[in-house]
DNA sequence: ATGAAAGCGCTAACAA
DNA sequence: TTGTTAGCGCTTTCAT
């Protein structure tokens, strides 16, 4: 701005107006100011402006673990929409890993940003504490914090999952196992208490030879169903706790040739379920309303409010598409 | 920093140097600033820092349409993982719409970040030129910028699309349509060249009825293909230009039952490509390799390298599976 | 309509 | 080991 100042021969102050269609300039030296800027390439330092007007910089973090399938995407799109009427700018940063979630969302947060919206991996979110008490506020999606309160979406996990077993069920399963990531993540620990729940409920005690978790890949999630299949009382139907132990549960299925005998009923939907063979009946919920509702959320704090933390749980839904209305064989 | 460097009775500047780790404190009052810092729940702010040491923020932008199935995590994963090595952070950004492709641009830049990556959607891209005049690194990613030269890493769209093609005129086929997105898109524009070079090479003349492209949608792509079967003389194979379409194709050749005797090949791998039914035969390349090499030559240009703007092209590889290598039935 | 001075929170350069 | 001074590029405040 100095530049353009020399240049023109006015004050920085000016320019500063004319750059931010501030009124109070001629017309006649406005012009003058816009062409010596476009001229020099001149681009505004937001760096400088956000330091001196110090309350905010248009921009959210989202930070999350770049690679759940279509999950990534679906809450971005919720969010950008929500966002744009807001004109922010929404910046997403991967937290590769928990203990670099940490790193990252300090990093995020000493850029000043206006929130933050968060999927935790990490074991410990106190160290965030700060943060919302020099008022950024923080909205927690998909997954609770921990040690730390803050507002939250979430799905209904446990009903989900109630829900697919529940349909298992009703088609005369009894022998039901159930396959998923570690049940450190809240999300597999809900998934799995739902699945229990549903068993019991059906007066069928849950056989923990059955619950295979831990499986992070889809090979590793093809392994367990290959080895219960294997087994000497194998389940006659599945419940798998997310998408990649879906698909890899279906594969192994496949490979077993058990595909039409044993029923799957999975968490989580995904693009080309129903172009399966046999279509997969999952349990879904709506990933970009949940992006739209934590967006929503995180601009009301933004907005001053100040009300309680609360937790928002998102419906889930069955979609039956055939692997879930496979009937048991005879016993 | 005032704060803390008031209550524990120092400069300004001690704080500072405890606070990035610089030597010069006594153990001492290192100490007393650190808990005083602690407890006063204190961040440094890096937009000062930043706007003072006028160099690196130790951001690199990363600016690309949240949609793409798969591409984006993939490209992410490559280029998140060279940024780590450099302490970086990436901060992705939407670009909506072409329009807005625009302004997430510049927003981003006027943040100062040290360098951009971009998948470009927009039609000219001139206008970044004063950015890079002003010493911010461009890399484009899998399209090629327009009306700018910068550097760029590309895809062998025209050759895949030859392989593919090539690989179906193998087979015997000599009506093969293209489905695919809109042609002001420089991969589908070299996906169709690449698919005519290929049938002229074989001596047929592209036939012009077959090339189906502005199918953004799986939708708009499944009832091209089935107005294809249904028309007078339907192709008995076809090339998709990219995985939507592949999707929607694939559909729609299930609900006509030619699944099994129309082939297909298409661009771009998918997950789930190898558990369909048949599986899909497509023409792929490494993506995660390609946002590695990306990040790699944004931070060669961020160390200073000077030489001319290049182009980077990766090769593409054809994955057979299936659907590629059905024979052409009885003409 | 225009500008001068002060300062946002930090660090570079130089003392002491 | 510690502090002082100046200034990054901008905006706020108050004058003119």
């Amino acid at each position: 701005m100095k530049d353009i100042a020399g240049r023109v021969g006015v004050s920085v102050k000016s320019v500063s107006r004319v750059v931010n269609g501030e009124p109070g300039v001629s017309p006649a030296t406005a012009e003058r100011i816009l062409e010596v800027a476009r001229e020099l390439g001149f681009r505004r330092n937001d760096l400088a402006r956000n330091l001196r007007q110090r309350d905010r910089t248009g921009m959210i973090g989202l930070v999350l673990q770049h690679s759940s399938t279509r999950f990534y995407d679906q809450l971005v799109q919720g969010v950008e929409g929500v966002a744009e009427h807001r004109d922010a700018l929404v910046v997403t940063a991967g937290s590769r890993s928990p203990e670099r979630e940490h790193d990252t969302l300090l990093a995020l947060s000493s850029r000043r940003l206006d929130g933050m919206l968060i999927v935790p991996e990490g074991a410990d979110h106190s160290y965030l504490a700060a943060e919302q008490a020099s008022g950024v506020p923080l909205v927690f999606v998909d997954r609770p914090p921990r040690r730390l309160a803050a507002d939250t979406i979430l799905a209904d996990d446990h009903g989900g999952a109630r829900t697919a077993v529940d349909h298992l069920i009703r088609h005369g399963h009894r022998r039901i196992a159930m396959i998923g990531a570690a049940a450190d993540l809240h999300t597999v620990r809900e998934r799995a208490r739902g699945y229990r729940d549903a068993l019991r409920a059906a007066g069928i005690e849950p056989d923990e030879r059955l619950v295979l978790l831990g499986r992070e890949t889809r090979a590793a999630a093809g392994e367990a169903v290959a080895d219960l299949l294997a087994s000497s009382s194998p389940p006659t139907a599945l419940f798998t706790g997310n998408n990649v132990s879906t698909i890899g549960a279906t594969a192994a299925l496949r490979r077993a040739g058990a595909v039409r005998r044993v029923a799957l009923v999975g968490f989580d939907d995904f693009e080309l379920a129903e172009l399966l063979d046999p279509p997969l009946t999952v349990v879904a919920y709506d990933i970009v309303d949940m992006g739209r509702r934590a967006a929503q959320r995180l601009f009301d704090r933004i907005d001053g409010d100040r009300s309680p933390a609360g937790t928002d749980v998102l419906p889930t839904r069955l979609i039956p598409r055939g692997s879930g209305e496979i009937r048991v064989t005879a016993a």
